[in-house]
Parts: C-alpha cells; structure tokens; sequence
DNA sequence: ATCAAATAGGTAACCGGTTACCTACGGGTA
DNA sequence: TACCCGTAGGTAACCGGTTACCTATTTGAT
C-alpha cells in the first residue's frame, strides 16, 4: 500500500510537503509541486493511513455506542439517529452491544479506552443495586482517560446526559387511566430494582394523589420481552379481584398483556384497559392499537450526539437535558 | 495517559521487556522483573495504546458491517447475530448505515480503507441496474487494499458470501398459494430493478409451471415500508379482477396489505390470503398473523461473520453459502 | 575445563503520518 | 546596501508500541 514516503520520493519532494498538500495546510506550496503530487498519490492509489494519523494527532474520529441490544425498536431508533449525526460529523461509531452486563460493559470500556475512541455514548445498565457502582466506576474510567462521555437513559454526576422525564410519562399514564375512572389499576414493571423505579413511584404517586389505595398484588415485575408481558398479564387477570387497567412500563410487555387479555376472553378495551410506554411501530400496528407513552427517540439519539460533538470541539459543555413523553391516545384505552 | 516508556523508566528495564510481558510473550523474563512491571502498570493504571499497536503489527481487530439501514427487524436480527460472533473472537464492529445509497456506500469504504479496518461484512445496495457496476467496483477497491469481505444478500464472483434462496422461497410461496387453489395471485416486488428480481421470475416461473397465465396487472413494485404495502395492496385490491391472493416480497408491506383489505372490508384469509416474506416479530404479533417464507437470519449472521473470520485467521476459503428460506404457516392464508 | 544451550534482557529500526523549527531565495523599501 | 518579508520547501523529533537481532550470564553435559 502507498505512502507518502513513495510520494515524497516519486516527486522529489520531502513528506513533509506531501503531507502539507494531501491535507490542504495553509502552508504556501508551488501549484506545480500540489499538482504533481495529487496526481502521483492518484496515481498511486493512495490511501491515507488513519491509524498512523490517529497516532500523530492523538484523535480517532471515532465514538462508540455502547447499548443494551439493538434487537429492540427503542435503541435502534435512538442508534440510527445517533449515527446520523455523528457520521455526518465525520466521525465512525462503534456498535458495542452490551447485552445488559455490567460486566461487558466494564470489558468493552476497557478495550474502548485502549482504541483511544474520541467518546462515549453510553446507556449505563442498572439492573441490580449493586449495577449503580460498577456504572460510577466505569464513567470516571471513561473520564480518567480524557474520553467524552453522553448517558442516555439514566442519571450521573457532572457527565453530559440525556434522559426522558419517565416519572411524569408514568404519573400521566396512571393519572389518564384514572381519569378515565379506573380504580384497580395494575402495573408491570421493567428490570431495575424495587424503590429505584421511577415509574413505580410515579404510578404509586399517582395512585395516592386521588386517593386510591396502593395494592401490592397488582404490582408485579418482568422482563421486558413479550412473553413476560403474557405471563404477567395473566397473573394479575387471574387474581380475585382482577384490575381493570394495566399499566405496563415498555412495549412488547405491553402487547404481551393484550395477548394475554385475548386468551381469557377479555375485551380491550372494552373490559380491560392497556397502556404502555415507549412507542414504536408495534403499537401502531397491533390490534388494538396501543395508547402509549410516547418518548421522543430520534430527538434523544440526535441530541445525545450533538452533546458529544458539542464537547469534543470545545464548544459547548456538560449539561443535562431532559426531554418530555407525551401520551399518544389510541385504541387501548377507554372509560370503565 | 501512561505508556510503556513510563513503566520501562520506573521498572529500570527497557521498553522490549515492558512489552514482553505485558503481552505474555514466549520470550523468558525473571519472575521477579515480571511481578515489577505488572505492579508498576496496575498502579499507573496503564491502558495499552491499540493504535500504536495498529501501527506497528497492521491489524485493527476491527471489521464493519455495512448495512442499509438498522431501523428494520431484518438487518437488526443479522447484524446482533454478527457482533456477537465478532466480539467473541476479539473484534469490534463500526456500525455503517449506508442507507441505501451507492454514493455513501463508497465513501464509507475509503473511510474504512483509511482506518484499515481487517474486514467487511457487505450488504450491497442494488436497486439501480448501474449500481451493479458501483458495487464491483467497491469490493474491487476492499480486495485491492487487502481487506476482507464477506457478502450477503447478494452474489458476486470471487468473494465469499452467505445468501438465502430467494428464488426457491418465492417460488414455495406463490406454489403454496397455488396448492391452496388461488389462480389470480398478485405479487408486491421490492426495490430491485425488473428482470434482476429473483423473486419475481420466482414467482412467474411458478405460475408458469401451473398453466396459469401471468397477468401483468397483478404485478407491482413497492419501497419496502409500511405504507407502500398499503398503497400497493389498495391499488390491487381496487381493480375490475382483484387477486384472491397476494405475494409479498417483505413483511412491512405484507402488513400493509393486511391494513388495506381490512380499510376495504376485505377479510383475511376468508376472501384474500396474503403471504409476506422474511420473519419477524411483526409477523407474529399482526392479527391475522402473516405466513411467511421465513429467512434465518441469526444464522446468516452468524455465518456471515465466522467466513470472514476464518479468512482472517488464514484458515478457510472464500466460499459462497446459500442457505435454505422455510415456510412458516400462520393464519393469513385459507383455501380459496 | 570447555563449550553449547538456556535464561534474561537491551538496542534500535520500523509502522506512517504530523508539525515545530529551520533554510534559501527573490522582491520591495528606507 | 542592508534589512525585512513572503514564498517554497526541508529536517527530524514525535506519537507508542513491536520485534529482529544482539549481548551477557548461568547451567549442564562431556
């Protein structure tokens, strides 16, 4: 493979001068030498070699995404818009799957570390109490060795972040299934741990501010994948006093819980009202459509990514910014 | 950040000692210099600069997945299964969205020429007949830099690739149709130009070898989403002589068809059958849920990757698998 | 006692660029 | 004539590792 050493000798030149032209520097060169050296390094096939650059400059151009899993309509819509951006800022992204593992987290940080990547676009696990540790250590390894760091999903220190207000999309989805004068209401939640759900404190809030009583039977706990939503949805239908509302924290739960509500013959939304967080092409297209709590996505992953190159120009500095949900009304839900 | 040279300096060894043993190399170093130096590089938190060791060995255990898009269960399930298998031998993958466009398409591959990455899983955008050219074009700039590839989804000389049947498929679903006693059967294509369609000769070739004549009203090209499905399925349906049944090249569209006959009233499978193409969870969560011709896609991932890393391990060839597409018989298609 | 082999480690070139600093020359000006 | 400045280009250190080749000591066998 060409370099600008084959250049520098082919024109009669040092590398110095090649390198000057092939970057466009400001350094003044002889049009004839500039000609004679595109043309040779065309010539030539040459391709520049970025890993020598990287090491010269010290900058990789390059930002990893580390994600839970991108077989879920939530990161993939969050990742490609954050591709989007970044590569239209020249950099490359990294595609580190997480699978939900402190673990590979720490292992991929590592190796991330070593590749010199320029930042870190980071959706930290937190599954277990003990996860939250291993995150703050993680972070400040990130931040010991100079690299950018935007989280997304969840809240840290002194970091850039992106979060959505999940407590007032959980306290409004309760409050609409209340409204629609709903009183049993159930609730399923995500993997992170008891008390430091936002969502289960919102929905307890909620509960509590119009005077309905909590129950623990209707709160129960999943996995986040469809079947989950089905097993928990026919727990909580089969109980003696069944609710006559759910509230389910992520989308294939939720339509888990309508697969869940047909197999015992229970109309939605006739007998049982469904609503769900997130939204994505799913809910629009199952039957009945679900009413949602809708977390603007796109807008996450884009301005995720700004935040970053925000940071890595030196322009702009760490901020927090939290977006809002909306609820969007479809079939799922209706009036007791 | 501290490098070797700090560790050789605090240790009173050279830098060729530091690297032995920080790489576990065969060469015999005292016990005791090797505790030295592990101490020493623990305790200054050392991280190992990859891009110096880029340089110098010309390996990046680094390969990218060019890909059209990841907003789309198909690519989704193929690339997860990919960096899986990559991760597990050691390499990240840069996540490339091409986009669909040829023209990004090539600037990704100079991109990745420059940063040297060892290999490239390859999904080809063809939807113009002169992208063929662009695209050998392509792998001929990959191969010329002595960069690794693995195509899929489409065929090309000389390379390896991993494909599914898509002929063998579609003519299974449109003979499927054919057995269940439809004679007027539509077909929704996909982007690729005309006659280069597999899935169309498929398709004609089956009618064909059931003496049914093909009627080009029947035949029409959508863009893959959602909405073209409904459009396409619409403007079928609305005809003198609608189909009773409709082949259709993906399942985003197929669910689009499903939307259309039922805005029309039409009920499925009792008065149109309609059989989509690839699997996906969509297709299972859709009422009725859509036959498909199922691609395994984990599979192909997972083979995808494991062909480019024997060629990068020296073992193994460039060889061509196809894989077999299955029927997976759900409710959207009844006997005419 | 001699010498080959094993053990332990060092030297420095190399990977392919970037860039601070230096040189050389011609033209304009006081 | 002396000096300054702009133009054009070169020199070589540096980024942080790897590794072929070399040296020096110790051990074991003959």
């Amino acid at each position: 493979m060409a370099t600008i050493y084959d250049i520098a000798k082919i024109c009669n030149v040092s590398t110095a001068t090649v390198s000057r032209v092939l970057n466009g520097s400001t350094h003044p060169i002889h049009p004839d030498t500039r000609a004679k050296i595109l043309k040779t390094a065309n010539k030539l096939n040459y391709h520049p070699n970025s890993i020598a650059k990287s090491l010269a400059s010290g900058r990789t151009q390059t930002i990893a995404l580390l994600i839970p899993t991108i077989a879920n309509d939530y990161y993939t819509q969050i990742a490609e818009a954050m591709e989007n951006e970044l590569n239209d800022a020249g950099y490359i992204a990294y595609l580190c799957n997480t699978k939900r593992s402190v673990l590979r987290e720490t292992e991929y940080i590592n190796n991330l570390i070593a590749r010199r990547v320029d930042g870190v676009i980071f959706s930290p696990t937190r599954i277990k109490p003990e996860d939250n540790i291993k995150n703050l250590e993680n972070i400040e390894e990130l931040r010991e060795n100079g690299i950018a760091i935007v989280a997304f999903g969840s809240r840290f220190k002194d970091i850039s972040q992106v979060s959505v207000n999940t407590y007032k999309g959980a306290y409004e989805a309760t409050s609409y299934l209340i409204s629609l004068g709903h009183r049993r209401i159930g609730f399923i939640d995500g993997l992170t741990a008891g008390t430091r759900s936002n969502r289960r404190r919102a929905y307890i809030d909620a509960l509590k501010n119009s005077g309905i009583n909590v129950d623990d039977a209707l709160m129960v706990r999943g996995s986040l994948d469809m079947d989950s939503g089905y097993k928990n949805g026919l727990k909580l239908l089969n109980t003696a006093r069944p609710p006559t509302a759910i509230f389910v924290v992520n989308n294939l739960m939720a339509i888990g819980v309508l697969k869940a509500a047909k197999n015992m013959n229970i109309k939605v939304p006739e007998k049982l009202s469904v609503i769900g967080f997130d939204d994505s092409i799913l809910s629009r297209l199952i039957e009945p459509s679900l009413t949602v709590i809708r977390q603007p996505l796109e807008e996450m992953g884009a301005i995720a990514s700004r935040l970053l190159l925000d940071e890595l120009n030196g322009t702009g500095k760490i901020q927090s910014i939290e977006l809002e949900p909306s609820l969007v009304e479809r079939e799922s839900c209706s009036e007791v």
